[in-house]
DNA sequence: AGTATTCGATACTCTTCGGTATCCGAGAGA
DNA sequence: TCTCTCGGATACCGAAGAGTATCGAATACT
């Protein structure tokens, strides 16, 4: 990466300083960290520019030359930093345990997360950019897509998991999943405002209680409505 | 409610005005319908005084005769209107239907509210409720017990129903009034973003499926842990 | 009736915040 | 090495908002 053609070896320090551009990207994720960190803290509309810039040790100088607009870093927030944390719960399924440790598992996984502060933080930012969603309805498509990726994913993971042990779904495996995620964000958000009112192995023990349940019909009657 | 023990029915109009707490008592009303819906349309941080003020018809001056600041008319404002309107689901509860019938109508009333728009701005404005818990939680002692007395009312609900019906929860009740809450809760927070995420009866539908196969273990036969 | 209260309106203060204009210094290009 | 560019700091502006002071009118008290 060092462009130093020249005969620059004798000089002990400083040969090639980083680039601007790599200083620049810098500040740019310095930025978005202190605004993730604030913004979960005071909220949008609570938190100003400058305790952004503050958090991020440098000025609002430096939001502005890197962001448009308080609300243009906010979406960047929203399409750079949101959403992703979940996927690795997808590791810890596949393995060679039963459906039912595995969800277990998974769901432990989930909850054990409001434990770490980074963390909790970033969930406190997730459910900020909901109500900011529900608020700005015109944001949601570029939002939805992720989320839709999403819950195909776990759709997806479920059903093979499913069909692997050999039982099927007790429900479509997209309203599955949307149930699912549902849950993990209801009970998360309980257990952001009180962990005490939600155990943490709650969300693990209900799951495998699911699917042990719907293993129990593997041929899958479902009772009527299949519709 | 009249206090007029003198004759005074010759005189149509004015006999006794609304007596001055009596006015003081209605715009505070006023005010905090006002204030919920402004605050669930625009959050805590991003709607200010004179927001509630017009909405309400008043000015500011109205504010700070019947609330002490913002965060008073704030928490004044949770420990009035909020969590009280989940009552009404147990209305639903308690009929001739089976239980599987009765669990989908809870479910499908409790989704169908989101469609109202009053009731819309109801929820998020629990939610932006919750957010303000989550990070003010010297605030939650006083809101949680209203909480738990919900949950406790739920759990009772489910058990005498389950009793009833001939079969056992298959898990504690009140850790299942927390994960049926607590999926309502996900449920509707997605359907506020995006109506089109969740169908209105998905709720009902995994409700009934689960108490279903709940009565297919009448003796409750819960796998190992009972610790 | 006459006086004291008090609710809510009006007018004002002080602070904060989003955004802009300007400036400085370090890296890029010659 | 000299200049040009540009990222980020500093200084500033106008708007808005929480909270205060005061006022007027209607109600309660005597």
């Amino acid at each position: 990466m060092s462009t130093a053609p020249t005969t620059m070896q004798s000089m002990p320090r400083r040969t090639t300083g980083p680039s601007r551009n790599e200083k620049k990207a810098l500040t740019r994720e310095r930025l978005l960290d202190a605004a993730a960190k604030v913004f979960a803290q005071k909220g949008f509309n609570g938190a100003s520019l400058d305790d952004v810039a503050d958090e991020a040790g440098l000025t609002k100088g430096a939001v502005y030359s890197n962001f448009d607009s308080k609300e243009d870093l906010v979406t960047t927030l929203i399409e750079e930093r949101v959403d992703r944390p979940e996927l690795g719960i997808a590791d810890i399924v596949g393995g060679d345990e039963s459906t039912e440790k595995q969800a277990a598992s998974a769901g432990d996984l989930y909850m054990a997360r409001s434990d770490d502060k980074r963390e909790r933080e970033s969930y406190l930012l997730g459910y900020e950019f909901s109500l900011h969603l529900a608020r700005n309805p015109d944001l949601v498509p570029r939002f939805n897509q992720r989320y839709r990726n999403l819950r195909a994913a776990t759709a997806d993971l479920m059903e093979a998991n499913a069909t692997e042990a050999g039982f099927r779904l007790p429900m479509p495996k997209e309203e599955l999943a949307t149930i699912l995620m549902a849950l993990g964000t209801g009970l998360m958000l309980d257990r952001l405002i009180d962990p005490d009112s939600v155990s943490p192995d709650l969300f693990g023990k209900f799951l495998a209680l699911l699917f042990a349940s719907a293993q129990d019909q593997p041929t899958g009657k479902e009772s009527k409505t299949k519709h």
